[in-house]
DNA sequence: CGTGGCCTTGAATGTATTCAACGGGGGTGG
DNA sequence: CCACCCCCGTTGAATACATTCAAGGCCACG
C-alpha cells in the first residue's frame, strides 16, 4: 500500500487515536484495492475475513431472499462495512457491490479483533462506529414502519436537500430503481410517487431534484431528527 | 439494591468479566426498580441517562410518528436497552414500556461510559452486545423488505416454534395486536393471514399455535439463518 | 352484571404490485 | 457515423394486497 494512502487512513476517526505501533501492525496486513463498477465485494452468508472501508467510489449494500433482492443502503467515502460481522466473527448479513469504480481498503478481520483487544482508543472508536451504524438501521426501520411510500420519498428528498447544503436543486445520487428498492417501493411506484409530490413542493426531472416549495414539502413530510437526522 | 440481585447481575455476560473494583463502582450507582404493567420507562427523544436491563417481566420497544405507533421489538430477561444511546450519549430512538409487572435495573449512563473506558473486558462485552443488537435490526429490516406479510408471519411462527423447543404446540408470547404491529400489519390483516396459513401447516386458535405440518410450513416459509436465526 | 378492550369478520376503499408496452439515452459493433 | 440493442424510466390497465370502517362476540375486570 502507498504511504500516502496510509496517511489518509490514519486520519479516519476509526484510526486516528490508535497507537503508532498498533496502527503499523494493522496496516501491515491491510491492502487497498481498486474495483470496476458492479463487482460483488462480499456475499451474505460468507464468513467475514475482512473489514472493508470505502475509500473512493460508492458501494451498494443489498440482500436477497427467495429470488428477490432489496437495497439496504449506499456507502460513500469514508465508511466502514460491515463492522458487526467482523467484530463477532459471524457471517455477513448483507452483500455489497461497487456501483462505480471504487477504491476499497481491506483489513483482515483477525487483525481488527486483535487490535481491538490491544488498543483502548481503537476499541472506543469501534464502539462509536458500531453504535452509529446500529442507530442508522433503527431509524431506517422506523422510516419504513411509520411512513407510507410517498412520505418516505418526500423525506428522502428533504434529507438529501439538506445534505447538499439546502440548495433546493440537486442531482439524485443514485439510480431511481435503486432508490425505489431502498425506499421499499417498485420503480413504477416511485415514478408515480414523484408525480404526486409535484403537488407538495418537489419536482424531479430526470435526475434533477428541484424543491420548489420547501415549506410545503416540509409540512407534508413532517421530518423528525429521530428518523431523518443522520447525526442523531 | 439487594446483594442477591447484585449477584445475579454479576452473572450477566455483560458484567461477568468486569474487574471486582469496576463492578462494585458500577453497582454503587445502580438500582433495581419494579414497575407495574404498561408504564413508560423511556420516551424517544429523551436523553439517555440510564442504561436499562430487563430483569423480570417484558418490555415493548416502540416508536411513534405523526400520530402513528409501531412496535419494534419485545424484550425479555435478560436484555439491555438501549445501549447505543447510552454509549453515544445521544437521544433514545425508541420508547419502551412494560407489558407486565417488570423488574428493571437502571445503570447511570455516565457510569457505563466511564467503566467502558476503564475496563477492557467490559468494553469487549459492550461491543459484543452492540454488534448483536445491530445485527438483529439488520435481520429485522431484511425480513420486512424481502417478505410479504404472510411470509413474515409464517416465519415468525417457525422461529417461535424453534425457540419453544420444536414442540409444534405453543402459546403466542405477545398480544396479537402487538404481533401485528411488530410484523408491520394491522390486526385485521393478521387475523386473515392466520387463516391463510391453515392451508400451509399452521393453525392458531386463540393464543395457541399448532404446527400441524412442519414440513409444509417450512416449505412455504423458506426460513434462512441470515434472517431468522437470532444467534447468527 | 355491565363495561371496555381485544379479536374477528365483512364490505368498501385505498395503496402497491404486476404485466405489458413504449420512448429515450448510452454503448457496441458494423 | 450510423444502426442497433439493451436497459432504464415512464405510463396505463388489471390485479393483488393491505387498510379502514363498522359491527358483533368474547373474555377479563371492576
Amino acid at each position: 500500500m502507498r504511504s500516502s494512502d496510509i496517511a489518509e487512513i490514519r486520519k479516519l476517526p476509526l484510526f486516528k487515536d490508535v497507537s503508532e505501533d498498533n496502527f503499523a501492525r494493522l496496516m501491515r496486513g491491510a491492502y487497498m484495492q481498486t474495483f470496476p463498477p458492479f463487482v460483488d465485494l462480499i456475499t451474505e452468508g460468507d464468513s467475514s475475513d475482512f473489514l472493508h472501508i470505502v475509500f473512493e467510489g460508492s458501494i451498494e449494500l443489498y440482500a436477497q431472499w427467495n429470488g428477490r433482492e432489496s437495497t439496504l443502503g449506499t456507502l460513500r467515502p469514508i465508511s466502514t462495512f460491515i463492522l458487526a460481522a467482523t467484530i463477532k466473527d459471524a457471517p455477513y448479513l448483507m452483500s455489497a457491490r461497487t456501483l462505480e469504480k471504487s477504491r476499497v481498503i481491506l483489513l483482515p478481520s483477525a487483525d481488527v479483533r486483535e487490535t481491538f483487544l490491544r488498543d483502548q482508543d481503537f476499541s472506543r472508536a469501534i464502539v462509536d462506529e458500531l453504535a452509529t451504524c446500529y442507530r442508522t438501521t433503527v431509524k431506517y426501520s422506523k422510516n419504513i414502519k411509520l411512513r407510507n411510500s410517498v412520505e418516505r420519498l418526500a423525506n428522502y428528498l428533504l434529507r438529501k436537500n439538506k445534505a447538499f447544503g439546502n440548495a433546493n436543486v440537486y442531482e439524485l445520487p443514485i439510480e431511481k430503481r435503486r432508490l425505489a428498492s431502498f425506499l421499499r417501493m417498485t420503480p413504477e411506484n416511485l415514478s408515480r410517487s414523484l408525480k404526486t409530490l409535484r403537488d407538495h413542493g418537489a419536482e424531479v426531472d430526470g435526475n434533477t431534484v428541484r424543491i420548489s416549495n420547501l415549506e410545503k414539502l416540509s409540512e407534508f413530510s413532517k421530518p423528525t431528527p429521530l428518523i431523518d437526522d443522520p447525526d442523531c
